[in-house]
DNA sequence: GTTTATTGAGAGCAGTGCTCTCTTTAATCA
DNA sequence: TGATTAAAGAGAGCACTGCTCTCAATAAAC
């Protein structure tokens, strides 16, 4: 007789829960009624197991009628959790792009703040690291979107932003500590269209980096991802480079330059 | 009772035919025997309506009984012509890796011959024009793996590599010319085991570009499909960048300036 | 005109996302 | 502690998918 009355505060109830309970595994010593604390475990569960899913078949083959299997219960029993596929395939993004920003985070954080040079190939080799790690879920994030599923901007932006913020926050200190520039080559002019859209970046994050620095940041951040992409993706051939890491290291290299930061080790 | 004794040498003929009607629409009156014909024109029509599927839903959401029905057709018989819906994702991929090597051609051969910067040009913004007309198609070729589809090497492989060819050989042109240099700021040093894969590939293609400017046109190759996916793939949020056309022209500017060519209309 | 290879139809299997109803379980309140 | 009630799981069902198998119709080839 209960049924169904309100299924959106259950819902939003899971979004919520969900979002605090997606970093680290926190959420089961947490206070709360044990309905609740029993949910958030549940939730927590099939976020594990569609994690593994993903990993192992890739987002397209995410099913929930396996999370459901792996859980030991009947496919509509996962419903009183996750609205739907897409809703899972949503957290999914939210905990893949918050475990990429917290390696490249860590992995920023390890080199000395001055070291901008080496900072930005941190955050290079973090987001390789990861992609090759969790090439599904690198995939989830960065390839084709799955289709007919839409992510809903205002709860990935977020999550989403994070490494082009880290990013932008090592190439603004350098600027200002005075080792981001052209090195005495100008790049192309930047026509006023780009120039409005590259002031209202600068102002929004706070940032010095003039146009053309800070284009050629956008340039570096693009490339970065792909040169991931085609590893990930495999569009290098089979055995066209053997080494990787030397390809990648010394893309990577030539970025840095492009950016505007100092070769790491080079004399000035 | 004739039943199928050999499908292998059925599905020999539909990968041959289809195999050449995929670039135009040819095949219809080339001669042959009267079944041989209405097989390939059969074969077109569902390449035809597959390529439609793919531009509308995407390539997770092909579906071979939905082309049946769009073909007037129970959904096995389609199975006659082709051997699964892997076979039709083969078969569209050849397609579109073959639509994109035409127009970037096509774009490069609009451009004098010894405007190498110009041709390097014309082929990004070919790349990027195709892309973004057929995002779908663009994401089967670069975006992430279908799951569970691996594409078979020999047969994608030739005309997956087009751009790249295409792209290796302006370069080698302008090295040739003497119009590719690093123009004095040589970038970091290339590590043994890179320089023997760019060596390899020297080789196979009969290039003069040293290691590395080669490398740095693997940069440059790598760095235009990072952006074209990013704008295609809407990984620049809704709002950044309101003109992502000068956006992509300035990145192209600066690639070019990376991969050692003079930027277009620069003085030396 | 007969033979025979080819093609399409249709049923069927195992899987999917998702909904609806019914029953069981377990937390909460008197 | 015992009754109430909210939450959760079970199970059937719908419409869809890829793919296989068998059988009947068709049309080319001899």
């Amino acid at each position: 007789m209960p049924e169904d009355k309100n299924p959106e505060d259950k819902n939003a109830a899971v979004s919520e829960t969900t979002g605090e309970a997606v970093g680290p595994s926190a959420a089961a010593t947490r206070p709360g009624t044990p309905r609740e604390r029993a949910r958030a475990r549940t939730v927590a569960d099939i976020l594990r197991l569609g994690r593994e899913q993903l990993a192992l078949h890739g987002a397209a083959a995410l099913s929930l009628r396996a999370v459901a299997r792996d859980l030991g219960v009947v496919s509509s029993a996962v419903y009183r959790y996750v609205e739907s596929r897409e809703e899972l395939l949503t957290l999914l993004l939210i905990d893949a792009y918050n475990e990429l920003g917290d390696e490249v985070d860590a992995a920023v954080a390890a080199v000395p703040e001055g070291d901008f040079g080496g900072r930005f190939a941190a955050l290079g080799g973090a987001v390789r690291g990861w992609a090759l790690r969790e090439p599904s879920r690198y995939a989830l994030l960065f390839g084709s979107p799955v289709p007919g599923y839409r992510a809903p901007a205002e709860r990935t932006t977020a999550p989403g932003t994070r490494v082009i913020s880290a990013l932008m926050t090592i190439l603004d200190g350098a600027f200002r500590a005075g080792q981001l520039s052209a090195q005495g080559r100008p790049g192309p002019a930047v026509p006023a269209g780009l120039a409005r859209d590259l002031a209202k970046i600068r102002l929004e994050f706070g940032l010095a980096v003039p146009d053309d620095l800070l284009a050629r940041g956008a340039l570096a951040w693009t490339s970065l991802f792909g040169a991931v992409s085609f590893e990930v993706f495999g569009q290098y051939g089979e055995d066209s480079f053997t080494d990787r890491g030397q390809l990648f290291d010394h893309h990577l290299a030539v970025l840095a330059d492009v950016a505007g930061l100092r070769a790491a080790g080079a004399v000035p």
